[in-house]
DNA sequence: TTGGAAAGTCAACAAGGCTGACATAAATTC
DNA sequence: GAATTTATGTCAGCCTTGTTGACTTTCCAA
């Protein structure tokens, strides 16, 4: 079957073509997270643990609001896993000194430690799917999934893409 | 900040790079599931139902080891699911006719229409991000995710990728 | 000084993963 | 033909991670 997903401008939409990218992010998604879940499992921490911890990496004295919007869940389900990291001494929380209600959260030494482990392995994977596919495909790569982005989440990922 | 994602062919594979990767994979697969997930919020469904009536759609007769495969779930917690697609009249269960401990699923008229809702939104959303980013940018997609799964997941992707 | 925002906590619930144990029917092997 | 294996289904119980609702404490700002 010839494909023609090739570079010549026209549209190609099919139904065909959609389902396949459909899947394509089904399947790729599930190696995405598989080799951080291997890490986390005999640690007795989940995907939630380490999107807390990875954002809180990336933004270091990030509140707890803030990361409630990067999340997109409720404070009640964050809290409970801030409450562990923290209890397992690998956040810091830290009242704010111009806002006294808000949390200052940043990864202790353990924390970031985790975090090495965690970011290690996914970027370990990221950086052979980039090999393999190639410097102009991770072009395409980055487009469509920040075409794919809610508004909102494109705005969250812009204002982390530029460091901050 | 120069980005380098440009098609010249040198490795440009720094950490901050690679980071940006994983956020977008992050951030675009909430907007990936969020169309779907609003529709089957109304219906009582969730996602597990929805990749089930997709790869029973996808190719229909499929058996619950092929699913089981595909889905890399255990089979209690499949069969959950098609429980409850088979009681509300969505799939139908035959006996397999050369060999009898085989159950073929298919989608019922009721079933196929959810499907189409379904798959609907999330075509419209994927048809959005393939304009925007451009025939050139699908392919590199396309490419991207495919070495980002797991070999077995590959394998599998393949499988239905031709037609079957 | 009071209203509202930020944060934290308790309780209860649901979806959807998991394991383990067991049942049944059918196919396959010995 | 008997024994074993395979495909499926089901029961029970557990865990993570999401949800809602109610409530408190702290504290900024009007």
């Amino acid at each position: 079957m010839a494909e023609n997903t090739g570079g010549e401008g026209l549209l190609f939409l099919t139904d065909e073509q959609l389902r396949k990218g459909i899947e394509a992010m089904f399947f790729a998604y599930r190696g995405f997270t598989a080799d951080p879940d291997r890490i986390l499992e005999t640690k007795d921490y989940g995907r939630a643990h380490h999107r807390a911890v990875h954002f809180i990496h990336r933004s270091p004295g990030t509140t707890v609001s803030n990361l409630l919007l990067i999340l997109g869940v409720t404070k009640q389900s964050l809290n409970r896993v801030l409450r562990s990291l923290i209890d397992d001494g690998l956040v810091r929380s830290e009242k704010g000194k111009v806002d006294a209600r808000e949390r200052h959260l940043h990864l202790t030494d353990k924390g970031q430690m985790l975090e090495r482990e965690l970011s290690d392995a996914q970027r370990a994977r990221m950086r052979a799917a980039y090999r393999t596919a190639g410097p102009q495909a991770v072009a395409g790569f980055r487009q469509v999934l920040e075409a794919m982005m809610d508004p909102e989440m494109r705005r969250q990922y812009n204002r982390l893409k530029e460091g901050g």
